[in-house]
DNA sequence: TTTTGAGTTGTTCGA
DNA sequence: GTCGAACAACTCAAA
């Protein structure tokens, strides 16, 4: 049995409680280097969600020293970090969490093959989700394309219970060197967004379960109604901590298992929006192109417009639509949007302004914290009409009707939208302080007029859904 | 192989 | 104001 150190490759599992990979790595008794590693790949991300990821590190570090444990840090290539590391500490194996987005897929398969090319035990856990995403499988062996029979053969499966989270770890006696976080500076692409978008973060892995168990004791019973007010904090709001992994998903599970055997009504409903989420991982294993590619075959000639001047005012916040500037000014503000809150902006932009799906999601990536690659991929998708699930082409939001509905004594419009009240709240403030100064905006500037007639929007959206198998 | 039942989230119109 | 029908046709998954 070997004594040599192992090295914890950390990415998006930045916690220490129900971390297969950790759990096995103390167990082995060898001496442990974790280490989280600024590649390419993550140079890539959104400005926000790169931001976001520096506080989660930095939490990380903090509770991988209380165990015994240092965070390296190092930058540069994945594999050329892996194999300098392997040979400055002596290691024999690299572990980590697995992911499932395919550009961590190719670079992952391309470090695994070239460490054990060398003889290093590369080695990858479960963790980031309830199952595997090609267990959960058709009577015949395939995968599903449709939720619900999706949903009705994951939500019985078992999901093993979480491990417990280490006390104790056995560290080095002599450490590798570390770059500091700072030095990364993560934040720089979010300008000024930083200050105002901390203040609505929760960052780290006793934050994260403590917002699940307020949750758990609160909003869960009214889930089934309040989770789709925007105006009411109804939601988890977990995404934020599920995307860096500081809480794992399995404690979620079993935690809301528990809720629901002890009689909360909306625990079923919580579940399944889990199900949703483990459905886009489902989807993005098996068709990887969903990230950026149309999902349906057919959608190729259909003319979604480009990036217009009409998506600049979508993307500032200034289309003159309530509900979908409020959308987008609760993303530059928090970090975060409300779920229904997203299907609206993404209806309004690829129906009402004809916008191809991608404008949106890469903006999406570039402002959210809580940024999915998976579960935004299926969602804009969804919304356009050329993901999953067979939705009526005539399925066109209208904004001002979903006001009316989900929103309908202005709480969520009166938050984010400083524009006709005489004193604008912090959130509707914070959306001035936190864009770019190049957008030139300033509270007390009037609203502006509708970008496009609402009604126009959609017959023009619907003609040429109608029109596009004609 | 063929058949069958079902499919996240909507809107509008007219009774 | 409320409520049901219409908006089309297709794909998916299982029997």
């Amino acid at each position: 049995m070997s004594d040599a150190p192992l090295i914890l490759w950390f990415r998006r599992d930045l916690r220490l409680g129900d971390h297969p990979m950790l759990a096995a790595a103390v167990a082995t008794g060898r001496p442990l280097v974790p280490v989280f590693i600024l590649d390419p790949e993550t140079e890539a991300i959104g400005a926000a969600a790169k931001w976001r990821l520096g506080l989660s590190v930095a939490a990380q570090a903090a509770a991988l020293a209380k165990i015994g444990l240092r965070l390296t840090l190092r930058r540069g290539p994945a594999l050329e970090v892996l194999q300098a590391l392997v040979a400055e500490t002596e290691a024999d194996g690299v572990w980590w969490s697995r992911l499932y987005d395919p550009q961590a897929v190719a670079r992952d398969t391309g470090v695994k093959a070239a460490l054990k090319a060398v003889g290093v035990d590369a080695r990858s856990f479960a963790g980031h989700l309830t199952q595997e995403p090609w267990t959960v499988q058709t009577l015949q062996g395939g995968f599903y394309r449709v939720f619900t029979p999706f949903w009705k053969t994951m939500r019985d499966m078992a999901v093993s219970a979480p491990d417990p989270a280490p006390t104790r770890a056995r560290g080095m006696e002599v450490w590798p060197t570390s770059e500091p976080l700072q030095a990364w500076n993560l934040g720089a692409a979010m300008h000024r967004g930083a200050a105002v978008v901390a203040r609505h973060q929760t960052v780290g892995e006793d934050a994260a379960r403590a917002r699940l168990a307020a949750f758990l004791d609160g909003p869960l019973d009214q889930y089934g109604t309040t989770r789709d007010l925007p105006g009411v904090a109804g939601t988890s709001r977990l995404s934020e901590n599920l995307t860096y992994g500081e809480i794992g998903i399995r404690e979620v599970w079993h935690a809301a298992l528990r809720a629901r055997d002890e009689g909360s009504a909306g625990a079923e409903g919580f579940l399944r929006e889990l199900g949703w989420r483990a459905f886009s991982y489902h989807l993005i294993h098996h068709t990887p192109t969903i990230s950026n590619q149309n999902w349906r075959e057919g959608w190729d000639d259909f003319p979604w417009r480009g990036d217009t001047p009409d998506a600049e005012r979508w993307r500032r916040g200034m289309t003159g639509e309530p509900f979908v500037d409020v959308a987008m000014r609760e993303m530059y503000v928090t970090g975060t949007m409300h779920n229904r809150a997203r299907m609206i902006a993404a209806s309004y932009l690829t129906k009402h302004l004809m916008t191809h799906w991608r404008v949106g999601l890469d903006w999406f990536a570039d402002c959210l914290t809580d940024w999915d690659p998976a579960a935004n991929a299926m969602g804009w998708q969804w919304v356009a009409g050329c993901g999953p699930d067979a939705a009526p082409y005539f399925r066109v939001f209208n904004p001002a009707g979903q006001a009316d509905r989900f929103d309908p004594d202005q709480h969520y419009r009166r938050r984010f939208l400083a524009e006709g009240q005489a004193n604008p709240g912090p959130d509707a403030v914070g959306f001035f302080d936190a864009v770019p100064r190049s957008w030139g905006l300033r509270p007390g500037q009037p609203y502006p007029a509708p970008v496009i007639d609402l009604a126009d929007g959609r017959q023009r959206a619907l003609f040429a859904y109608a029109a596009r198998k004609a």
